[in-house]
RNA sequence: GCCGAAGUGGUGGAAUUGGUAGACACGCUGGACUCAAAAUCCAGUGCUAGCGAUGGUGUGCGGGUUCGAGUCCCGCCUUCGGUACCA
């Protein structure tokens, strides 16, 4: 028969799955590896041809690992807690659980029909009450353990208590944000509710203060994606910044950790600067500021302690605590205002816009320990209360952002740092010479910073200390679609957590998932469910990042009612050796599964301080945006050729977004919709059965063309950006595979480019692939025969697949799947043109070809006769005594460029290499007679010839 | 703003360690087969001058290092990802 995919993927994806050929076991012999994608959030829009990007390479480096002795574990699964189908769920009233359970469904049929091995016995989903069990429990760990610094490693909140029944506090090295010290008796004498307190300020996870962005007219906490330009997406409403009380991990303790253990892991140079940016370890002072007027200590953290002369002012983030204490009376207009205009602006605003800061001054003065100077102390919104100690001196003239503020605000500048033997230096460079600064003139920046270290910690106005940019998560949310926390409250409001036996914790059925009025959680609402007898339950319920911080332990053992996993499959299975998924997760998801590992090592329940031996991230598959100019008008609905609405510079458009499969050269620079574009998108869109259509070839009304020609175009506006619902571009690969066959969408996927960078759709360039794999399928076919020799291959047959073999196996070691396709079109093309139909060349390269093409594999290889799934042999290797070469063609170069090549063997020798070369008379004629200045003979590669 | 990445023919991309720029494909042009079309096969295809031989030029822009730069260094531009409650 001729090559029909849609016979053959049926065939074998039956036969796989009755088979259960892709099972795998946690116990054998063989070396292990873990191959781990990231797990989808199961979207409304379905799994779009961006997703199966990292799945088909991993597919490939699982199947190739298999076929080459080890045992493989190539899990799926599902993120399925998320803010969209809560979304879901309010407009239609759809139960999130059942929206989420379709979507899955929908998402594995979708990944069937692509053909991954994946072992779906051990599929994972985080709302599944059996996983999230684990992950409450988790929670409970935090809870229940501090982080000592002397033994550097989380260790039980037992130990602490114990600690201050026999010596107080003030031994203890733990991180910690308390900042009172006390004895024993005195630890003995706190209230139950004292203890607690303290003691939350010691836990890993823990209950304070946090800042959500509230929309009032929505009456409900939005996400940072919800806020457009200040305002909610949905409606324009303005949104606040407002303190609630929340819980917090705090990951904080394990920075040192997070940075140091890096190191050892093999992530690309960019992802590891990107972490620890995010981490922004930084060394620096702290520093204890008296403030005129009041028995108060401003802590402020600096890294430029020799710059104190310069302190012109302080700044504190509008929401210390300090702000409303020193606030004078004659200030207090002032200050109130300012914050309001601060809590209706984004962290993110706040940090990136650096030109349009906003400030006022508090009426209140610190004083500079070193000189007794008093420092006028501001709010400013560019300083931010979790970073550091929420509290900076500013010094404008060598801090960039300080200047700005102090030009504003008209404070004054004293030049400190001479930077005039320092030509390149900026303002950032720690460099220069230290003047106006009593007794630190003369000294250079570096030294000079030491010197105070050692100043401050003398004279006991603070101390060196080491600070992170990394903030303790935020780790309660306002929404019903989440794990709950196994947390339940006393009369007195202490917390009090579940015992193991109660979990898992089962979210309420709910049939509203509207927020309350107050802003709580949707929870409060199950009035049954909070209340349990004395008890109220936390109606917060946990972040995203819960669930997918520790899901690829749970692959070890998915179905274990007793522990995560068990201790003899977390040994197996160690650690993920290959992960691969999105940049868009480079820090978020990665620290936080790095951070509740390293808790779970510290207690012994995993082998491996760290969870992700090598990491890949894939780029995204980006879809095209297209849109149509509609004039903003209630009397009339107008649309307009790109080309028009662009020159109607007084008019008003909106961009309409518009079905892509309607458009005309889509992505494009001439991206338009046809006459029968725009009758389509009327059929799609009957609110614009009316409209008006300008082109500059002619206008359409009612669908029809009343004046010019039918060849008009009205231009659209073609975007690159996310695949989404939203912008009706998504890319089903159902309908890729129903065309062109599993085994092509795969192919093409990876003959796209290379897997970490980003590029749109394009089906352009697929029948590339698809003539490939009928030339590959007609090596052993003639006119829908088999057609098969059994006669010994030569030289030159084995050559081309030994090279071929070669070149795979390298590219799959180094994860360049896009070259490896490219290697088997060459090869196939090299073999028709030997008109070869070996059995001895065919198969190995069926072998080498069935990671790629799983299902034309594994039908090859059973009409070849092979024994057992292809899936199960051995992959080829390459044997290097066919790949020898008799002669190397060099390339001669005049001054770099290349003028002639010519074959030498390879051990032929520099002078007669030399000679051949100046003798040729492609070469004589660019020298003109004279000598060459100089020969350069690189051993098989080049020769250069400098005249 | 800050952190990270990318930019090579008409298009996707290749060039793995500083050594022949454009492999492999798509598209396009011409040809074969066909009543015709599709499919398939063959040839050509960076731009530019030239009938040609051959030459010039060419990897986002501007400089630099080197016998030699897509690759290294300095300064920009554009696009994408992240920026702590999208996932």
């Amino acid at each position: 028969m001729d090559y029909n995919h849609i016979e053959i993927e049926g065939k074998w994806k039956k036969f796989w799955a009755e088979n259960k050929i892709y099972k795998v076991s946690n116990d054998t012999t063989k070396p292990k590896y873990y191959v781990l994608d990231m797990f989808p959030y199961p979207s409304g829009a379905g799994l779009h041809v961006g997703h199966p990007l990292g799945y088909i390479a991993s597919d490939i480096l699982s199947r190739y690992k298999k076929m080459s002795g080890y045992n493989v574990l190539h899990p799926m699964g599902y993120d399925a807690f998320g803010l969209p189908a809560e979304q879901y769920a309010i407009t239609t009233g759809v139960h999130p659980a059942s929206s989420t359970d379709e979507n899955i469904k929908r998402y594995r049929a979708q990944l069937d029909n692509i053909g991954f091995s994946y072992d779906w016995d051990r599929e994972v989903k985080t709302s599944d009450p059996s996983y999230y069990k684990w992950t409450q429990w988790i929670f409970s760990e935090l809870y229940k353990h501090y982080y000592d610094l002397r033994a550097d490693k989380a260790c039980p909140i037992t130990d602490l208590i114990n600690e201050f029944c026999k010596t107080g506090n003030a031994k203890i090295q733990a991180t910690n944000t308390l900042d009172i010290t006390f004895s024993a008796e005195e630890w003995k004498s706190f209230n139950i509710a004292q203890k607690e307190e303290i003691l939350m300020n010691y836990r890993l996870a823990y209950r304070k203060v946090g800042y959500v962005n509230w929309c009032e007219a929505l009456g409900t906490v939005l996400a940072n994606d919800e806020i457009k330009d200040g305002v909610s997406e949905r409606g324009g409403y303005p949104v606040e910044r407002k303190p609630m009380m929340q819980w917090f991990l705090r990951i904080t303790s394990y920075a040192e950790r997070l940075l140091n253990d890096m190191k050892s892991l093999d992530w690309s140079d960019a992802l590891k600067t990107m972490q620890a940016n995010w981490i922004g370890r930084s060394e620096g002072a702290q520093m204890f500021f008296d403030i005129e007027g009041h028995d108060l200590k401003l802590e402020i953290f600096t890294t430029r302690p020799d710059t104190i002369f310069g302190a012109t002012y302080m700044v504190l983030a509008p929401e210390h605590d300090y702000v409303d204490i020193i606030t004078t009376k004659a200030q207090k207009e002032d200050i109130s205002q300012c914050i309001k205009l601060v809590n209706n602006r984004s962290e993110r605003d706040r940090m990136a816009e650096v030109k349009d800061m906003t400030g006022a001054f508090t009426g209140a003065y610190a004083i500079n320990p070193f000189n007794g100077d008093k420092i006028p102390i501001w709010i400013g919104d560019y300083v931010l209360k979790d970073y550091g100690t929420g509290a900076i001196m500013a010094v404008p003239s060598d801090d960039e952002r300080d200047a700005t503020f102090a030009k504003k605000y008209n404070l004054p500048f004293i030049d400190v740092v001479d930077k005039s033997s320092y030509p390149g230096a900026s303002l950032h460079d720690k460099l220069g010479i230290i003047i106006n600064s009593d007794f630190l003139n003369g000294m250079e920046v570096p030294a000079a910073i030491q010197y105070m270290f050692d100043q401050i910690d003398l004279k006991g106005y603070g101390q060196k200390r080491v600070n992170y940019k990394l903030r303790d998560a935020n780790f309660s949310r306002q929404r019903y679609w989440g794990e709950p926390f196994p947390i339940k409250y006393d009369k007195e409001g202490i917390p009090h957590l579940l015992e193991k036996s109660e979990l898992p914790l089962l979210l309420p059925e709910l049939s509203n998932f509207k927020p309350t009025t107050d802003g709580k959680s949707p929870l409060a609402k199950a009035t049954d469910w909070v209340n349990d007898g004395e008890f109220t339950r936390e109606t917060d319920t946990m972040p995203g990042f819960a669930g997918s911080s520790w899901y690829f332990l749970r692959y070890m053992d998915s179905t274990n009612d007793d522990e995560f996993a068990s201790q003899d499959a977390v040994n197996y299975w160690k650690e993920v050796d290959f992960y691969i998924g999105g940049a868009e997760h480079a820090v978020g998801h990665l620290m936080y599964s790095r951070f509740w590992h390293k808790f779970l090592y510290d207690k012994g329940l995993v082998p491996t301080p760290e969870p992700f031996k090598k990491l890949v991230n894939q780029g995204m598959i980006q879809g095209v945006i297209e849109s149509i100019y509609l004039k903003k008008s209630d009397l009339v609905k107008e649309f307009y050729s790109e080309e028009i609405a662009l020159s109607m510079e007084n008019e008003d458009f909106a961009l309409i977004p518009i079905h892509i499969d309607f458009v005309s050269q889509y992505g494009t620079p001439n991206s338009h919709l046809s006459l029968e574009g725009i009758s389509e998108f009327i059929k799609w869109r009957p609110e614009f059965a009316n409209a008006s259509f300008f082109t500059s070839d002619g206008i359409i009304e009612n669908g029809k063309i009343i004046s010019g020609n039918s060849g008009v175009k009205l231009l659209t506006k073609s975007e690159v950006g996310k695949m989404s619902k939203r912008y009706f571009n998504v890319v089903n690969p159902d309908d890729v595979v129903e065309k062109y066959g599993a085994d092509c969408f795969r192919m093409y996927e990876m003959f796209l480019g290379p897997i970490d960078q980003s590029k749109p759709w394009d089906i352009n360039g697929i029948d590339g692939v698809s003539k490939f794999l009928r030339k590959f399928w007609n090596l052993s076919h003639n006119e829908g025969v088999l057609m098969i020799s059994e006669d010994a291959p030569n030289k030159e047959e084995l050559k081309v697949l030994h090279t071929t073999i070669k070149k795979v196996t390298e590219d799959i070691e180094r994860f360049s799947m896009n070259t490896t396709i490219s290697a088997f079109m060459v090869c196939v093309n090299d073999l028709r043109r030997l008109n070869c139909n070996k059995s001895e060349i065919l198969k190995p390269l069926t072998l080498l070809l069935a990671p790629f093409a799983p299902f034309i594999a594994e039908e090859i290889w059973y009409q070849l006769g092979g024994e057992g799934s292809v899936h199960h042999a051995k992959f080829p290797t390459s044997n290097p005594t066919y790949l020898v070469e008799d002669t190397i063609l060099y390339p001669i170069c005049v001054n770099g460029k290349k003028r002639d090549e010519v074959e030498f063997s390879p051990d032929e020798t520099q002078q007669n290499i030399e000679q051949a070369v100046l003798s040729l008379e492609s070469i004589k004629k660019w020298l003109e007679g004279k000598p060459a200045k100089k020969v350069i003979i690189v051993k098989g590669r080049m020769i250069n010839i400098v005249i």
